[in-house]
DNA sequence: ATTCGATCAGATCGCCCTTGTTCATCGACA
DNA sequence: TGTCGATGAACAAGGGCGATCTGATCGAAT
């Protein structure tokens, strides 16, 4: 599922056009970027939170050369999916 | 940064009001939730992609006992920001 | 058409994951 | 807006899984 049919989802559930349904989708991810650029972390009650990590600086190893490289310190964001999203996931497709 | 939060900036965005905010981050995040269940996979360009994963059974611990337990297998859901998220992470608040 | 992401390789280290309770906070409803 | 119910976070300890690195290429998406 790409971004399009994620557009066409809300433009179906919200009865919006397409084109304001592209504006929503941008609306949503763009605050939740945000968010997660200010605060640290945007806790979405019932569907997870998205939060900041920082990951330390550690020994890697370039699989190319497959010489040990030093992976400097860098962030990423970890999404944890609430208890509701994960019983949904065990109840569907099981 | 909580849902309210969230909703507050996507209605400043969208310049609606609160109330049809909620029914957009509530439609946006009920697709991205379907669209995990069904495809196993969302993946929204400029952003990053959520991925249903398998876990493997394991052996874990009891944290209050103390005693050896066995994980059985489950999913969760996996995210990975986008290049242009993180970089847009690494801009903010260095 | 161009850009963006996924893929794959091997290996190391990180950190997630469990349980169960309490507490505070958040959301929803009237 | 106020209240009530629900939900998430924290903590503890340890083991094993999995995330991640490069980077070029291919395919898909915009």
């Amino acid at each position: 599922m790409n971004k399009g049919d994620l557009i066409e989802s809300v433009a179906s559930q919200l009865n919006e056009s397409k084109a304001h349904a592209t504006k929503i989708v941008d609306a949503v991810l763009e605050g939740i970027s945000q968010g997660v650029q200010r605060d640290g972390k945007v806790t979405i009650t019932g569907f997870g939170s998205f939060e900041r990590k920082e990951r330390a600086a550690r020994t890697g190893i370039n699989p190319a050369t497959r010489q040990p490289i030093e992976i400097k310190a860098s962030r990423t964001i970890n999404f944890r999916p609430s208890q509701s999203l994960k019983e949904s996931l065990n109840e569907a497709t099981v």
